[in-house]
DNA sequence: TGTACATCAGTGAACGCGCGTTCACTGATGTAC
DNA sequence: TGTACATCAGTGAACGCGCGTTCACTGATGTAC
């Protein structure tokens, strides 16, 4: 049937990208070979390096899209209802620290699913992961400053840049170790995500 | 030159098992052969197989060997130099939230290095990690009801497990945070590591 | 606008390598007498 | 205590499978005239 349409072959292109981005959250870049990748979309194997010279290169686009992907779906839902900044805090962490949330690794944040993927590909993965770290940490401390009573001051700042990366690494943490126990021990796991939910709400 | 001692062969198993917590934390159960394992304890790959009855049938060993280490190691270090609980969350806070633990993968907690493996190597491995985490919290959860003023409450008992939950979702997370980052983006690495500790110091 | 040709995205077979696992073999250890 | 034999831990070659990558081929698209 090829050749196809340059729009096509976007369009394809997109959709590995897409599978690829599930899938490595779910099973890891290692877990996951080039056959199911273009199967899910819609391809065979060989076609691949028609869109990528690797799988390391693939790993890139895909650290890069998650984080977009994270960051503009955040914004979306702040801008579609507008709210205070606390407000928009509690939402984010009342999204993020859920069983629903541990449970759909596919969909779930790059942040935590490809935590450990980041440091084993290469280093423009890493670059990719360290761009998309720095951007939630920056969005975090926005709110955190615009939630403080006097945000100009520089001190006021620090302690929200702080309390931003505590904030943060709680939910990864705590969305990690769930995930880790979901099968084996539920009732372990179910505790660390309403605890931690809890916790984070009072502060 | 075989056959050898029984105590020999005991002697060699604690080696791979050894070797394998080492590999399996810097670089995942799926990063390391057999026979990279087998050469790191001093053998050949093909004797393996006399010590267990497959890769996964180690990773649990690992899993399991590796908490029973890391907690006899807490408790050896409180041990040693007896202290109030409080002054005994700070020196764990101090020792896991460090840019040595971050960079020291292969002897650093099982708990963090592991988290994902634990999800993507069998039930027996999770159950391990289950065992272990479940282990941490515990202890974690004594020292905060040691720190409150009234531990008989069950009230306080309730906040205490909720604390300990906390910190360690936040340790966790911190460490795997920083050590995505730590090449790519290493002041950044490193601002996670020094904010969260100065973070959890405040209590 | 129509025709002739070059391009190139997707196909599916094939390659090559790594890795988990198996196996025949060796020779020191452990055991039976 | 000594001797004869069975055991079995480690060796290294081999197997088989999966997976990343390559390649000859196809035929629809894009382009030149």
């Amino acid at each position: 049937m090829p050749r196809i349409s340059q729009q096509q072959k976007d369009q394809n292109r997109a959709k590995i990208v897409t599978a690829a981005g599930e899938r490595f959250r779910a099973r890891g870049v290692d877990g996951v070979g080039i056959d199911d990748l273009m199967s899910a979309a819609g391809m065979t194997h060989g076609g691949f390096y028609n869109h990528f010279s690797s799988k390391q290169d693939l790993a890139v686009e895909v650290f890069r899209q998650g984080f977009i992907d994270s960051l503009n779906e955040v914004d979306r839902m702040i801008g579609e209802h507008p709210m205070s900044a606390r407000d928009a805090l509690d939402t984010i962490i009342d999204s993020y620290v859920t069983a629903d949330h541990r449970d759909d690794l596919e969909h779930g944040c790059a942040s935590a699913a490809l935590v450990v993927d980041a440091a084993r590909h290469g280093s423009a993965a890493q670059a990719e992961y360290g761009r998309g770290l720095h951007g939630y940490l920056s969005a975090i401390t926005d709110l955190f400053v615009a939630i403080a009573d006097k945000p100009e001051q520089d001190r006021d700042r620090e302690h929200a840049r702080e309390s931003a990366i505590g904030v943060f690494s709680e939910m990864v943490g705590a969305l990690v170790l769930a995930r880790a126990t979901a099968t084996a021990d539920p009732a372990l796991s179910n505790e660390v995500i309403s605890s931690t939910r809890r916790r984070l709400r009072r502060h």
